[in-house]
DNA sequence: CTGAAAGCGCTTACAG
DNA sequence: CTGAAAGCGCTTACAG
C-alpha cells in the first residue's frame, strides 16, 4: 500500500510506467516521434501527436515539473486531535506514496495564535497540492492559494467555501443512525451535546439527532439539548447539568467522542453507571473508543478515506485535471459497543 | 501539453553543471567510478569515493533531485500508537519548521508485513534526513542509509545499534518514580506488567520498577510479574490473572498506558474500583490519559522534545556537522492523577 | 511529417 | 577496486 510503485529493486530510468521505445510502438510510430512530442517540438502531425499524448498520460507522463515545485503534498493541521489527524495523514500517505509524492506535515496552531501568515510560507515552499485539515480557512485565503496556483482541498471545512474542494463525512446520517440504535433500545427521554451549531458539521449532526426523534414520533425536548465546543469539558459540565435534572435524560447522544468522555465522568461523579444507568453514543471513533470503559459505541468517520479521498483529488488538480464534484461525502458507520443499553425499567 | 515551457530552453541532461565524463576525467577516473559514487554503489575506494564526492558537491551534483535539492526530513513509524506518532511528529515540525524544511510522513507498517523493502523507496526520495520511529532497524539498514548518505537518527530503537543516534526517555528513572509513589501511599504488593523484555525500553522499565522495591526494601514477589507485549490485552488478561490470585496486589505498575487502560476494564469485571480497591499507574502519558475514568496515573514521556530533539540531531548531520555523543536521553516526569490511592485498610 | 541512423550521457556486467 | 566495453533510453540531425 503505502508507497507501492517504489517495490521495484532497481529505478526505471523512465518517467512513465513505459519506456518510450514501447509508447512508440503502442502508438505504431517511432521512437523519436514520441520523442517530440513528449518535448513540445514540432514537427509531428495533429492526429499523431493527439494519439501520442493520450498514450503517454495513459502509462503515468507527466508534464514535468516547474522547476524548483517539489513532489509534495502538504497537509495542514490546526489543533485537531492527534489520533484524528494521524489518521488522516495516513490516508494521505497511502495514496500520495503509491505516486512518488512525499506527504507534508505542519500544524498552524502557533502561527495563527500568534497572528503570524501560515499561507505565504507554504506557498513559498512550493508543494504540488495542500490539504487543510481545519476549519479556519478564509475565502481569502483560497484566493491566494489559487493565485499561486497551487490546488488547495479541504477536509471537514466549518463553511462552505465555494471554489475550494472539499471532502468530509455524513455526520447527518451518522447522527441519525447513533439516534435511533437508541431509539431501538427503547429510549425515549435522549439528550444531546453538540458542537458549535454555526459548523457545518456540528449543525448536520444536531439535524441527524432531531430527523431521527421526528421520525419516530418522539417529540423533542430542549431542555435535553446542550451547545458545547466539541470538548471534553463539554460533556463533563453539560452532561452534569443534564443529569442533574428533575427527569433526566436515559441515554446521551454526543457531539464527539471527547464529550463522551467527558460525560463518563460526569456519570461516575453522579454515581451512575453507564450502561445500566445511563447510554451514552459518541461520534468519530478516535482509537481509543474501544478501550474505554466500558467500550464506546460510537460513529464512525473514515478519517483514513477521508484522506485518501483528498489526496486523490490533490493530485488530480496538481497534474491539471478537473474534478466531477466540488464536495465529496463519505459514509459514517454505527459501532456498538458496551456504552449504550436498553433504559432500565422504571 | 506534457512538458510544456522546456521546449525552448536547452536543458542539459546531466544534473550538475559538468557531465560525469568531464567529472570522471577532473578526478582522474573512469565515468563508470564516477556513476557508482554518483549512486551510492559499494565497490568503491575509500580515496577515490572522497575525491569523486568532493567534485561532484563543486559541481552541483545534489544526490538525485537536481533542482530543489529536497529540504524535507521524512519520519518513519511501524505500527505506534497514532496519539504519539502526532506528538513526535509535531515535534519534528516545529524545528524543521523553523530551518524552513518539510516534514515528511510515512508508516511502514504494511510494507513490513508485506515482507517489502522500506528502505529503498525512501532512499529514492533523497530526504535530507530520516528519523525512524519504530524498533526494527537492522544494522543492515543502517549501512543502508549511510551507503546513499543519509543521515539517521532513530527514536527509541529497541536494540543498541551502535552507529546510529538515538534519542529516547529515560525508562528507568520513570518506572523507578511511579513505583516510588505507589510505595510512598503504602503500598508493599506491587504488580507489575511488562512490555516484552528484550526492549531495552521495556527493560530499563522493569529494571526502575525494581531498582525502587529494592531501595525501599521491599522484597520482589516474582508471582506478581506478568509480560506481555505492550497491548491493551496485556493489561486486560493479565491483570485479570494478577487480580484473581489468592494474594492480589493492592497496585500495579503498567509498561505503558495501553496496558492500564486494560487492567481498568479487567478491573472492572471483577468489580474493583480504581483507585479505592486497586491502584494503576501507566506510562507515555498519551492523549486521553487525563480524560479516563478515572484520569490515569502515569509516567510522561516527552514525545515533543523527543521529535524536536531527533529533528536537531537529523539536521546538524544533514548539514555536515557531527554529534556529541550518540545516545540522547530526555527526563521523564511522573503525572498523579486519579488513579492511585493509598491501599485500602485491612 | 516521419523515421533510420548516429549520438549522447549514463549505467551495467564483467574481466583483470 | 577499477575501467574497457557493451548496453540502455532518449534525442538530434538529416534524408526521404
Amino acid at each position: 500500500m503505502i508507497d507501492e510503485g517504489h517495490g521495484r529493486q532497481s529505478r526505471k530510468p523512465w518517467r512513465g510506467d513505459l519506456p518510450i521505445a514501447t509508447i512508440a510502438e503502442l502508438a505504431g510510430v517511432s521512437p523519436p516521434t514520441v520523442s517530440k512530442v513528449l518535448n513540445g517540438r514540432g514537427g509531428v502531425g495533429e492526429q499523431t501527436r493527439l494519439r501520442v499524448e493520450a498514450l503517454l498520460r495513459d502509462h503515468g507522463y507527466r508534464r514535468r515539473q516547474a522547476s524548483g515545485a517539489a513532489r509534495c503534498i502538504e497537509v495542514v493541521f490546526h489543533q485537531m486531535l492527534p489520533s484524528i489527524a494521524m489518521e488522516i495523514l495516513r490516508g494521505v500517505q497511502e495514496v500520495a506514496g503509491a505516486r512518488d509524492y512525499t506527504v507534508g506535515f505542519s500544524d498552524v496552531r502557533r502561527r495563527i495564535l500568534a497572528g503570524q501568515q501560515w499561507v505565504e510560507p507554504l506557498l513559498m515552499r512550493q508543494p504540488a497540492a495542500v490539504i487543510t485539515a481545519f476549519s479556519l480557512i478564509t475565502a481569502d485565503d483560497g484566493k491566494r492559494f489559487a493565485a499561486g496556483g497551487i490546488p488547495l482541498v479541504a477536509i471537514d471545512p466549518t463553511s462552505d467555501l465555494s471554489p475550494t474542494p472539499a471532502v468530509g463525512a455524513n455526520n447527518w446520517s451518522g447522527a441519525l443512525a447513533a439516534t435511533r440504535h437508541l431509539l431501538d433500545l427503547g429510549h425515549r427521554r435522549i439528550g444531546v451535546i453538540t458542537g458549535p451549531v454555526n459548523d457545518l458539521s456540528a449543525r448536520a449532526r444536531l439535524d441527524g439527532f432531531r430527523a431521527a426523534l421526528d421520525y419516530a414520533g418522539v417529540p423533542f425536548d430542549e431542555t435535553l439539548e446542550r451547545r458545547g465546543v466539541f470538548s471534553f469539558d463539554d460533556g463533563n459540565e453539560l452532561g452534569a447539568e443534564l443529569l442533574a435534572q428533575d427527569a433526566p435524560p436515559s441515554a446521551v447522544v454526543c457531539g464527539n467522542d471527547l464529550q463522551a468522555l467527558g460525560l463518563y465522568t460526569a456519570a461516575r461523579a453522579r454515581g451512575l453507571r453507564i450502561p445500566e444507568d445511563l447510554s451514552v453514543t459518541g461520534f468519530d471513533d478516535i482509537d481509543h473508543a474501544p478501550w474505554l470503559t466500558p467500550p464506546l459505541t460510537t460513529v464512525r468517520q473514515p478519517f483514513g478515506e477521508i484522506g485518501a479521498t483528498a489526496a486523490r483529488l490533490a493530485l488530480a488538480l496538481a497534474e491539471g485535471g478537473r474534478l466531477a464534484q466540488e464536495r465529496y461525502e463519505l459514509g459514517t458507520t454505527l459501532v456498538v459497543r458496551g456504552s449504550t443499553a436498553p433504559p432500565a425499567a422504571r
